[in-house]
DNA sequence: TCTGGGGTCCTAGGACCC
DNA sequence: TCTGGGGTCCTAGGACCC
């Protein structure tokens, strides 16, 4: 079973504010480079629909629509109490976002029978309704994970589709390729150009056309999909594999100590998810969106993971510090991936620690002395695209350098050239500046 | 007053290793 | 003299989903 809630944050402030009811309703951003999150059904009468510019909305929808930012801990509730009720249906609940989920029914004692199901469906509907005080769902019922989430789009608002089990292609075949999940505008327009617009007609292709076409995975999965090949199992618990936050800004900035600030203030929001999450990632991912809408991403991968903001935002800085920032930047946001369970108390995690940092406690062991000098100045800070690098002891000069280390000459007495050394990112010598100064040319 | 924010998965090339 | 074949990891970008 599929389960989708109608126009979902529309219809909890539907719930909450009785005036809104029947009139149309905007939830998303309000401010001036806004998207569409949600439109109620009057409000897409209209033409109003998700991830339209909030702009254009406003243009279209009629005085006395109401447009909301949204109150996601009301929203967060009202899911709260829907995925509980699923979950009295079987222990296997996947859910795919705050108002959508699916329920492995045969893994509940239940009567699998059109009839059977039929019944259980409007069972769920009516006590979803009472539950949340009104919030609609539409329900698809099938003998795949990809029949039922068809089933709940074909019959919405509140609606219930139940598709028999040996009726699946008939259902399939005329709907276009776009009802498919993972058939997007991109893979839609391929398709079109070979004339394919429907189910009915992706299961003409063979699977070495289609693999052609778009790409192994996605080709062989279409080809399964077109056939209601679908063997894929409700999941209750998905582990995060990425956390990342991201921030248009009202206005395009410039000024590197805004944008400094920015990048402390995302990789802030970053790690306190990661550390109450208990995990922590070794990848750093800068996403940078110019003036002119073009998005980039730098990442750099760690030698050890971490969680802490102030690494994260050291990491976001100098990727920062590489890229072209003329003509200002409209977004920023900051990720971690790779991740691994980092739980503090953890006595392997802790074990792990003292072989990056060392006994955590006060040894009286002193510092080991090297026998023979170090064969150059440690690099104290340096940055991509700066072309002098301040040493402990002295200066020189980048020689090469790629995003993740620095080929440097050293100065050195006129009748012995100073060595050339190449550092990596992770390279003792080369320490972070502090405070960071990405911005040196 | 054009185009959010949070994710997942896949591909492709290069470095590197055996 | 000349250049294999397997694999993993990293980086960057793109498609897609809600």
């Amino acid at each position: 079973m599929h389960l989708d809630l109608d126009a979902f944050f529309a219809a909890v402030e539907q719930r909450d504010k009785p005036s809104l009811r029947g009139r149309p309703v905007v939830v998303g951003g309000t401010g001036g480079r806004g998207v569409v999150a949600t439109a109620s059904y009057e409000a897409r009468a209209y033409g109003a629909r998700s991830a339209m510019p909030t702009a254009e909305a406003r243009r279209i929808c009629p005085p006395g629509t109401a447009f909301l930012g949204g109150r996601f801990a009301a929203y967060r509730r009202t899911s709260d109490v829907v995925m509980a009720l699923l979950r009295e249906l079987s222990p296997l609940v996947e859910p795919v976002s705050i108002d959508e989920a699916y329920v492995d029914l045969a893994a509940g004692d239940h009567d699998l029978s059109v009839p059977g199901v039929t019944a259980l469906a409007l069972d769920l509907k009516a006590r979803i309704a009472v539950a949340t005080g009104g919030v609609t769902g539409s329900v698809g019922i099938g003998t795949s994970k990809s029949l039922a989430k068809i089933g709940s789009e074909l019959n919405k608002p509140d609606g219930l589709t139940v598709v028999p089990a040996g009726s699946e292609l008939d259902v399939l075949h005329p709907l276009p390729v776009r009802s498919l999940g993972g058939v997007g505008p991109a893979t839609a327009e391929r398709l079109a150009q070979v004339k394919v617009k429907t189910i009915g007609d992706l299961h003409r292709l063979s699977l070495v056309d289609l693999t052609t076409l778009v790409g192994q995975a996605h080709g062989t999965g279409l080809y399964r999909l077109a056939r209601a090949d679908d063997d894929r199992a409700v999941i209750t618990d998905r582990e995060a594999k990425s956390v990342s936050a991201e921030e248009t800004f009202a206005r395009d900035l410039t000024d590197p100590s805004r944008l400094s600030a920015e990048l402390d203030a995302l990789a802030g929001r970053v790690g306190s998810r990661l550390q109450r999450s208990g995990t922590s990632g070794r990848t750093v991912t800068l996403k940078v969106r110019r003036y002119d809408f073009t998005t980039l991403t730098r990442s750099l991968t760690l030698p050890q993971p971490v969680d802490d903001a102030r690494q994260i935002a050291e990491v976001a800085r100098r990727l920062l510090g590489a890229v072209d920032r003329s003509g200002g930047l409209r977004l920023l946001g900051v990720g971690v991936s790779g991740l691994s369970p980092y739980a503090q108390g953890d006595l392997f995690a802790e074990a792990l620690q003292e072989t990056v940092d060392g006994p955590t406690e006060v040894t009286e062991e002193p510092e080991p002395v090297p026998a023979d000098p170090a064969p150059g100045p440690a690099v104290v800070a340096w940055h991509p695209g700066q072309d002098v690098v301040h040493a402990e002891r002295g200066a020189g000069w980048v020689w090469g350098s790629g995003l993740n280390r620095v080929t440097v000459r050293f100065e050195g007495p006129r009748t012995a050239p100073g060595p050339v050394r190449t550092l990596r990112a992770d390279d003792p010598d080369l320490q972070p500046a502090d405070p960071p100064d990405w911005t040196t040319p």
